[in-house]
DNA sequence: ATGCCTCCCCGAGGGAGA
């Protein structure tokens, strides 16, 4: 089973290109974050007559997630537990079931820029409350992975230009620590149990011609739990999607399981 | 890089993103 993580950045602007790469890439599970809808504007329909049920996770103007699948999905859920007060849409699950069942976690990690501040609080709250559902995924020892994108630059080979964030939130190391925290309970970083070295992206800014200068980070990403990690056949970046026409800032992110 | 784009809100220009 193939599934995708891909920030879209509007899912209503990008319908063409969301929709072209459904088609040619063919994922049997995309988890889409920054939709930018609320469920009722969310083009529905257009993506289920390409053959995949939609769950979503919206709200008006900004943030928002979804999970596509072509298999059914059970079990859904909304919204990260431990802060009711929380309005962000910016988690939702599901589980997909092959040959066997794997709960799949779609996350939006808010971005925390400016560092300090009271978004940067958010930020680290956010990553505790996820530290809190991560040690539970571990805990029913199951096939389980969160997926999206993460906002964290995880080393300073993800990024081109490392010293350019060194005083951002995506790469703080009270950013870094707390995402390595959650790693070090037993998950697996699908890319780099798979892949080595630097110049591996899946963001580069509109502005400047990053993308033509591959001033890139890495900051979308698969955490695999080790019922899962079992499973896993490869990963890898979608990166030539970059270079298509009206692209995301984003690119696709892919693992294939034995599932 | 204190923002060079692009999205959303809507119907001008500001918030948000990373």
């Amino acid at each position: 089973m193939k599934i995708a993580t891909f920030n879209i950045n509007g899912v209503k602007a990008r319908i063409d290109t969301l929709t072209t790469w459904l088609t040619e890439s063919a994922p049997d599970v995309a988890v889409l974050q920054e939709v930018k809808s609320v469920d009722e504007g969310f083009p529905r329909q257009i993506i289920e007559d390409l053959g995949y049920n939609v769950e979503t996770h919206g709200q008006k103007g900004f943030n928002g997630v979804a999970i596509l699948s072509k298999l059914p999905l059970e079990d859904v859920t909304r919204g990260l537990p431990g802060d009711d007060t929380d309005e962000q849409a910016r988690w939702i699950e599901a589980t997909v079931i092959g040959d066997k069942a794997v709960r799949i976690c779609g996350l939006y990690l808010p971005n925390g820029n400016p560092a300090p501040g009271p978004k940067y609080d958010y930020k680290l709250a956010w990553m505790d409350r996820l530290y809190t559902r991560a040690c539970d995924l571990m805990s029913a020892e199951e096939p389980a992975l969160m997926c999206g994108d993460y906002n964290i630059i995880p080393q300073p080979e993800d990024a081109a230009h490392p010293s350019a964030w060194a005083d951002d939130a995506l790469f703080l190391p009270q950013s870094r620590a707390a995402f390595r925290k959650i790693v070090n309970l037993g998950f697996t970083e699908a890319f780099r149990a798979r892949h080595a070295g630097p110049a591996h992206y899946s963001f580069w800014d509109y502005q400047a011609g990053a993308w033509d200068r591959n001033d890139g980070i890495r900051i979308d990403h698969f955490l695999l739990t080790p019922q899962c990690a079992d499973l896993l056949n490869d990963c890898w970046i979608e990166s030539d999607i970059r270079g298509r026409e009206k692209p995301s800032d984003h690119v696709p992110v892919w693992v294939d399981i034995s599932i």
